[in-house]
This record gives C-alpha cells, structure tokens and sequence, in this order.
DNA sequence: AGTGTATCCTGCAGGC
DNA sequence: TGCCTGCAGGATACAC
C-alpha cells in the first residue's frame, strides 16, 4: 500500500512535530510489529530524543540522539498517526504508542500487521540503507545511470522497478502508472531497454512520483497520512486497477495480466510487448 | 539469476 | 443474511 509518495507524506506531516521531543512512553499491544525483541525495543527507544524525520524508500526513519535509528516499514496497511493529547479514541488497530514528551502520541496502526517496526545502531542503518537501491527522485540518478544499472538484469521491467534492492520506493501501483507513462511493457527485460526507454522510465518516475506527492498519495482503501486523511491521487492513475477502461493516451482497452505473483494494467497498443510473449 | 509459490494477517467485495 | 472464495498497495524464504 504505502509507496514512496505515501512515505513521502506521512514523514512531511510528522517532521513539523517530532523532531526535539522525548520518547517518555512506549506501549507495545501487538508485538508482533516488532522486528527483534519486543523489550529491547522499549528499553533501546524510551527516554530517547527524536533528531529528525526522514525517508528512504519506502521507510520511515527516525534518528535517535544516542546514534540509533528507528525504522518503520508500513507493508500494506500500517499507518503513523499524529496524536495530540485527548483527541479522539484509539484507532481499530493499533500496534505500538508513542508517549511523546510535551504531551501527545504518536501511535502504530496496523489492521494486518504486515509492517515492522526496529531499531538499528549507526553501522545498522547504514548497512541496510546500503542494502536498498537509489532514491528515483535524487538528482544523482540519470538516465544513463538508470539505462547502465538495467544492462545487468534480464527480470521484466516491472519485477526490477519492485526490487527495492535496485531502486528504492517504487510499489506496484507506480511501477504500473510508470511504465505506462514511458509506453514500455510490464515484461520487457529490463536489459531490452535502450537508453532512450530508460531516460523515458526515469523521467516517468519523477513525474508521476512528485504529482503523487502533491496529491498527498493513492488511497485505494487503506492510506491514511498522519492525521488519518485519506491521499487524493486515485482518480489521477491512469491504469492501475483500471482494466477494462479506455487507454487516456489511444482509447484502447486497459488489460490486467499477472506475472511474479502481482497483477500489472497495460495498454498493449501504447505498450508493445517484448517478443514471444503473450501480452 | 530469475520465477513461482507460500507465508505473515485482516477486511472486504462478489457470487450463490 | 450468511457462507465461501479470492484478492489486496509489501517483504521474505524456499525450491527449482
């Protein structure tokens, strides 16, 4: 669910009020958020000091002031919630609280606790950060760099765009509106691209990613920013989730076809497949 | 190296 | 109304 442009917003969202307070409190209700050991999650993170609010791919994360770092992975449906003091019930599912100091939470929700919460030291976060591939929307990736790094991989062009190891942020919605955007095929290797294509792809990226991120990110169901309100750029995908509608580019059909276990929307006129394969 | 499958969970939509 | 099945924006582990 959540994607770089929703990781985007929750993190704009939290930055204004986190950064300077205390973590006085943790409640931890479903410990199973929790990658590690739940109490040495509390004891690693209460009476620590938030320094920031940053992103890096699809991850939250927060800089403690002993040199630590909390990240949290929202999967499908975690959410981080602003709460300020005596506002509103607890949500339906909540996961792990925060007792901020200066008052207010800041809480965990998660209805299928596929997201996970951690705390890494200074070489931790760093070997991970190291793990995830380049930000799509830092002026250090060019179109060359993009076309050089997919020469090395044969796995469609979809399959690599997920792979948070190549590049970091990309989900199966903006994948889908991306290669769209740039009229390549789900399924072409990623090494069939030539330069051209992957100049198309990345300029794609940055442009569906930043409007995104103005619109405050897709809510299909479950997105909520920090204040709990839903993101406003559904109605702006062009073909995700949209099978059977007109193609907004030629007026032909959009399909839905299935390949890495995930569903991709073409338009197989704008589209061209690669060759020797069905749609 | 890359792909298909299963797994972790819950809620919801659609068919009957 | 209820039951059943399939599906979901993610990540990971496994066998082939």
């Amino acid at each position: 669910m959540p994607e770089l442009p929703e990781v985007e917003t929750v993190v704009r969202d939290l930055r204004p009020h986190l950064p300077g307070r205390r973590i006085v409190d943790v409640e931890i209700p479903r410990g199973d958020v929790i990658r590690g050991d739940p109490g040495a999650f509390r004891s690693d993170v209460r009476g620590r000091r938030l320094e920031a609010v940053r992103r890096r791919g699809k991850n939250v994360v927060l800089p403690l002031d002993d040199g630590a770092t909390v990240v949290v992975n929202l999967g499908m449906t975690g959410r981080l919630l602003r709460r300020p003091d005596g506002s509103d019930s607890p949500p339906d599912h909540l996961a792990v609280s925060f007792g901020l100091s200066g008052g207010g939470h800041l809480l965990y929700d998660d209805v299928r606790r596929f997201g996970r919460l951690e705390v890494l030291d200074a070489p931790g976060w760093r070997r991970r950060s190291a793990e995830l591939g380049p930000e799509p929307l830092d002026r250090e990736l060019t179109g060359e760099g993009l076309h050089a790094r997919l020469q090395r991989s044969r796995a469609p062009i979809r399959s690599w765009l997920l792979d948070q190891g190549r590049i970091a942020g990309v989900g199966n919605i903006y994948a889908n509106e991306v290669l769209w955007r740039a009229e390549v095929h789900p399924r072409r290797p990623a090494r069939s691209l030539g330069p051209g294509e992957a100049g198309a792809v990345l300029s794609s990226l940055r442009e569906v990613l930043t409007a995104a991120i103005r619109r405050r990110g897709t809510t299909i169901r479950d997105f909520r920013d920090a204040d709990g309100r839903p993101g406003e750029f559904a109605s702006r995908l062009r073909v995700y989730g949209r099978e059977g509608e007109a193609c907004p580019r030629c007026g032909a059909g959009v399909e839905r076809i299935v390949f890495g276990g995930r569903p991709a929307f073409v338009c197989s006129r704008c589209q061209d497949p690669p060759s020797g394969v069905t749609p």
